[in-house]
DNA sequence: GATGGATTCAAACAATTGTTTATACTGGAG
DNA sequence: CTCCAGTATAAACAATTGTTTGAATCCATC
């Protein structure tokens, strides 16, 4: 049986990823937890000081949880393949940031609704993420790391992934998927991968240095 | 002076889309419509139809003011273009879907927190858009309507523009961008248009009938 | 086994919530 | 003017909220 504590912030993250700050109630947390009411103030102080605590720890579990080697030889199309899967899993694996099964919403949630963690969470863990991919990215198109078209084509990467993970209430209602299962995932990383190498090679030479072949 | 009943509506949705359902609370919502507490209930009947009335005519309001003609005798690849346009402005322009000014950021919520209204927007609004641009995709890259390929494309497409308007608050802070500019939004278009009709160029022919040329 | 800090607990508190109610106002129809 | 349905208002209600309190319980240490 794990420590008070960590019960409290498991169950933290589940219920604010499925109601949200506001409507996810102390009591409801602690109940889940299986813990008195009081303890959540006893171990955290507040609520907000929860809350603060469980995205935070969600986001660098994730990305830990399934890292991404940016100093890798491979091939530049390799590695954007490599993140992408990243990407996904962080996002749809059970227990995820996104969470479509009922579990942890929370960064769908910060999104909607900042709050002064998304701060902390751009700085220490979102920042350096986008910083691989803007590497990728010029690697492959060949331009300067910090050019607007690199940074737009991080973002059609990215948005790529988090639709997935953020918009699967209207996807599953559109096409249902099931995403628990892995193979729908490689699929999901194949298709992403080759859509998106096939959208940067058309900017491949339009400005900078060239493109070899 | 509009009615007092319009006044209620335009200010829940401004309060609704910058605090959410919960954290919203009747007693805001009324004293920035001017009107009293009571008329609430009067005018609605209860917190959550009020909801229910406002984001589905904010989003049946957006679709309007910038729609897509599926029928336009243009080629495919200046229809994804309108398409994508029309996606952006919906999102982005003031009062849009995703109010990143502090506006309405109802559609963000619903997802985030999908309710039982979800299902109405799919069905009546969101269900007839995915259908033109499938449409679209399957132009340019020749395959079946509803093939798995045709409906991943089309969520690479949208992915790429929800991302612009409801991952704002990262993509800010990683790059500001001022999105009030036209000229701005229309540098958007280009490249997602770009990078998209790249993407799909490369599974043109590769499945179901050929494309010539 | 006694001690004392850490933890758990039930109860209560003050504040805020959505909703209701009973009353007052308003402006056109008879 | 009178009447009355539609509207507006202040006050109150019942429920729920996060937080605090003070006592009970635990448990390693002496």
């Amino acid at each position: 049986m794990p420590t008070p504590r960590d019960r409290i912030l498991s169950a933290a993250a589940q219920v604010f990823g499925r109601k949200g700050f506001k409507a996810a109630t102390v009591r409801e947390i602690c109940q889940a937890a299986d813990v008195n009411l009081a303890a959540m103030n006893y171990y955290f102080g507040s609520k907000e000081s929860l809350y603060r605590t469980a995205v935070t720890e969600l986001l660098q579990r994730a990305i830990e949880q399934y890292p991404v080697d940016a100093a890798s030889g491979l091939a530049p199309e390799m590695r954007l393949r490599d993140f992408i899967r990243a990407m996904l899993n962080r996002l749809l694996m059970p227990g995820g940031l996104s969470g479509f099964k009922g579990q942890g919403r929370l960064l769908a949630r910060e999104l909607a609704d900042p709050s002064p963690v998304l701060d902390d969470l751009v700085q220490d863990h979102i920042r350096p993420q986008a910083a691989v991919l803007t590497g990728i990215i010029a690697e492959v198109i060949g331009a300067k790391r910090n050019s607007e078209r690199i940074m737009h084509s991080a973002f059609s990467i990215m948005g790529q992934c988090f639709y997935y993970g953020y918009a699967w209430p209207i996807t599953t209602r559109l096409h249902p998927m099931n995403l628990d299962d892995p193979a729908a995932i490689e699929r999901l990383v194949d298709h992403i991968t080759a859509f998106s190498l096939n959208g940067l090679k058309g900017f491949a030479g339009s400005e900078g240095k060239f493109k070899e072949s």
